[in-house]
DNA sequence: AATAGCCCCAACCGCCTACAA
DNA sequence: GTTGTAGGCGGTTGGGGCTAT
């Protein structure tokens, strides 16, 4: 953010005393950084005074959070981390400070703005609620074996998926995430099961470069009731062979269904039951939406 | 090259809860 | 019970950067 520090003060003036907002300078961090470094964390309001920052408390605690903590992470989201906040919000919500706490360096703001940005967005395409039964098995079905995918490193092209019987298995990563099988069946239906196993160190993300605070990745499963069941069968309608852009950057639409999903279809996204995943007669996927599965990165 | 529109994200606000004094 | 503080969350804003025209 340093690129966009610039000296912002509040609508009032630099020089009036009242309290600054918008963008720190390099000489606030400075300051606050210096203030903690002497004093530690806590006591923001008192900090905000005696630190000579014309700040709140809340914005001083803020900007050390979310920036200025030297364990905070930057750059894009990894698709370990982006498929572990997947899996981690199908089971907290929208506990974004729990969340952050799995991944570490992370903060909830950047996993919240994460979630608006990416995730929800899909959901604005799609005209459906990210609450839903349909959005959370798309989730499921498509997005998360994406990234599983992506994170094998066994990216297929879309003409050898949809030519051929696949099998993709994906051996788990020494440490890290679940399981994964897809079968495919060439068209006019591809069915895809998957089974997801949390491994009880699935989500030991980088523990030894991370782990600054205790409660980082350091204990048992964070869900230990059971393992994720999710196995599931999803049918596609057919999908004949496509010319697909190239897309691999993290940040490209996964999901471009923005013109391809209509309100009136939208109702029979899959999942309607709670259960599966299973569209078999309705029109709500195209050959974009199989293409941007099968052959572009997800986000 | 200029412009408009969109996207991303840091930062903010308001409200809430928890907790200690 | 009241007050003050810290922290969490949802929603929003504003500006820089990117992209399309």
């Amino acid at each position: 953010m340093s690129t966009k520090t610039k000296t912002l003060s509040s609508s009032s003036g630099e020089d009036d005393g009242e309290l600054r907002r918008g963008p720190w300078t390099l000489e606030e961090d400075s300051l606050l950084i210096q203030y903690i470094a002497r004093h530690g964390e806590g006591r923001w309001n008192l900090l905000a005074k005696r630190s000579g920052l014309r700040r709140t408390g809340k914005s001083c605690r803020l900007r050390w959070l979310n920036y200025l903590k030297p364990d905070v992470k930057r750059g894009n989201l990894s698709p370990e981390e982006q498929l572990l906040i997947l899996d981690l919000h199908s089971k907290m919500g929208n506990r974004w400070s729990k969340i952050a706490q799995y991944l570490p360096g992370r903060t909830d703001n950047e996993i919240k703005n994460y979630w608006r940005t990416r995730v929800q967005k899909q959901a604005r395409h799609l005209r459906i609620d990210t609450s839903s039964v349909e959005f959370q098995n798309m989730i499921r079905c498509y997005w998360m074996p994406r990234l599983q995918q992506k994170i094998g490193g066994e990216i297929s092209t879309s003409s050898a998926v949809l030519n051929q019987n696949h099998t993709i298995s994906q051996p788990l990563e020494q440490n890290t995430f679940p399981h994964f099988t897809a079968t495919i069946s060439p068209p006019p239906q591809i069915q895809v099961q998957e089974e997801i196993n949390m491994s009880a160190t699935m989500y030991n993300l980088d523990v030894e470069k991370q782990n600054t605070k205790a409660e980082y990745c350091t204990g048992p499963y964070i869900f230990p009731s059971e393992p994720m069941d999710m196995s599931k069968t999803v049918q596609f309608p057919e999908c004949p062979p496509l010319h697909c852009g190239d897309n691999n950057g993290y940040d490209t639409e996964s999901f471009n269904l923005q013109e391809t999903v209509s309100a009136d279809s939208a109702p029979n996204f899959p999942g309607n039951s709670a259960s599966d995943c299973y569209v078999a007669e309705t029109n709500w996927l195209d050959s974009d939406f199989l293409c941007s599965i099968w052959n572009t990165d997800v986000m």
